[in-house]
This record gives C-alpha cells, sequence and structure tokens, in this order.
DNA sequence: AGGGGCCGTTTACGGTTGTAATCCGAGTGT
DNA sequence: ACACTCGGATTACAACCGTAAACGGCCCCT
C-alpha cells in the first residue's frame, strides 16, 4: 500500500480510531483533547489532515461526519517499524531486540511469550 | 540530557559520525553523498543544523572544520526508542518485542544471544 | 597580483507539522 | 423569521525538514 507519512501527533488519532471506529470528531476530541491540551481546532485539523492523506474517511452520519481508517494498523506499524529499525538500529534488527529487551521490565509471562517466539522462529530457520 | 530532534536524513550523519570521528564534512559527504544523492551543500547545511542543534561540535583543524558528536549515541537511541515505543506500540514492551521477533529474520546465534538477555531478564525479576 | 578552488555561511523555497482562530451553512429554540 | 450554536472547511503561521544555490574569504598556482 502507498505508505505515507503520519506523524507523532497523527498516531494518537489513528491509534485511537483503529481501537474503536468510527467516531465522531466530537468523540475524538473527547478521548483525546484533554489529555493532549488540544483545542477542537486542533483534533479537526488533524481528522482532515489524515483523511487527505488517505488514511482516514469520513461517511455522512446525519449532520456530521463518522471517520474510520481506510488502511490497516498493522501495514502502518510494519512502515513505521522499518523506517525506525533502519534509522536507528542500521537495520540489525538483533541489535534493535536486544537493546529493547535489555531496556524494558518484563513479566515473567511476556518473557515465556517472547521465548516461545523465539522458538518458533528457530524451526523456521 | 535536553533532547533534541534529530530528523530522519540527520541520522545518518550522526550514525556515521558516532562510528568514526571526527570528520571533515568533506569525509561525511564521501561517505553519504553519493549513496543519498546528496548534493555538497545539503550535507553541509545538515552539518551546520546539527551543530546548531546542539549535537555536534567542530574544531578548526587549520583552515577547515572537523565534527565530532557532543551526545552520546545511547543517549539518543534511547530518547527515539521510547518515543517510537509510545507512538506505535502504546508504550508496551512486550508488544513491540513480539513485533520483531516475529517479522525478522534472524541467525541462531543471534537467537542465541536473545535467549542470554532473557534469561538475565528473568532473573533480575 | 589575478584567477581558481575550497570551505564555511547565508539565503531560498516548498512541504510537513503542531497548534489554532475564523468563516460559513444548516438546524434549533423562541 | 431570527439569533444562536454546532460542525465541517478555510486560512494562519511559525518551526522544522529536505534539498540546494549563492556569497564571501583565504590559499595556491601561474
Amino acid at each position: 500500500m502507498a505508505t505515507v507519512q503520519i506523524s507523532e501527533a497523527e498516531w494518537q488519532v489513528m491509534n485511537l480510531l483503529w481501537h474503536q471506529q468510527p467516531l465522531t470528531a466530537q468523540e475524538v476530541i473527547a478521548a483525546l483533547g484533554e489529555k493532549n491540551g488540544w483545542a477542537v481546532s486542533t483534533v479537526k485539523t488533524m481528522l482532515h489532515r489524515l483523511v487527505k492523506k488517505g488514511v482516514l474517511r469520513f461517511d455522512q452520519q446525519g449532520t456530521r461526519y463518522v471517520y474510520s481508517p481506510r488502511v490497516r494498523r498493522a501495514d502502518c506499524v510494519r512502515d513505521e517499524s522499518r523506517s525506525f529499525l533502519k534509522r536507528v538500529f542500521a537495520g540489525e534488527p538483533a541489535t534493535l531486540l536486544a537493546h529493547f529487551l535489555k531496556t524494558s521490565r518484563l513479566s515473567a509471562d511476556e518473557i515465556a511469550d517472547l521465548r516461545r517466539i523465539l522458538d518458533q522462529q528457530e524451526e523456521r530457520s
């Protein structure tokens, strides 16, 4: 999919809408406005831009719009992850993984899960 | 340390200088210019901006400057990683780790290393 | 001494981002 | 009908970014 650039602030909006959709501008504002100290217009601008970028769409719902994602979160995560991996860890996933493994506090369950994934990785190679 | 924003393109310059320092503008251009299709002036601009941002410094070396990092790579990696983690993975390291574990091709050695880190993680908890 | 080069500095310019205020049309209460 | 309000659309504006040309000084060759 054509990958548009989603900015820091816009990610918050997208994350919300990936979580629950569709939402009206009001609902987005209610969910994110205060938390970020965003003015009403600020959120409206972001919704507008996201629509223009093609990652959100809106449907007329009576007098107002409801917004929903047009792109899958997984795709955006993939793109953003690739870019980050390349920029900060020279494209070396092992380095990235080591970094986050070392700097994160993980629960026993999480560690177990990660081990399991590693096992599967191993099988595949 | 006060965290300045290092842009995509600037990361490449910083990565080079973290790798070997100090370097003249010429050396930076030699290393990155062609690879990125950057004009000489482009690289000069980036060096200039990085100095202004306080992440690079220069020392007069005869008639020209040599540039070196003023901030530690580890600090920038930490900041950038935090921001990425928060933006894309809702601040959940386990989710991030799972993602990269699943989508990366890892060698047997790398997998072994990561296991070892996981073991240490476990001990600490 | 004059012309090139090389090098750092300044200026340029369009696009993106954060952050909003303002505008305008439609529905609503009186 | 008329003022008011709510919601989307338009306009604003500074900082940052990618990308680079133009400028001005210093050193070297002829």
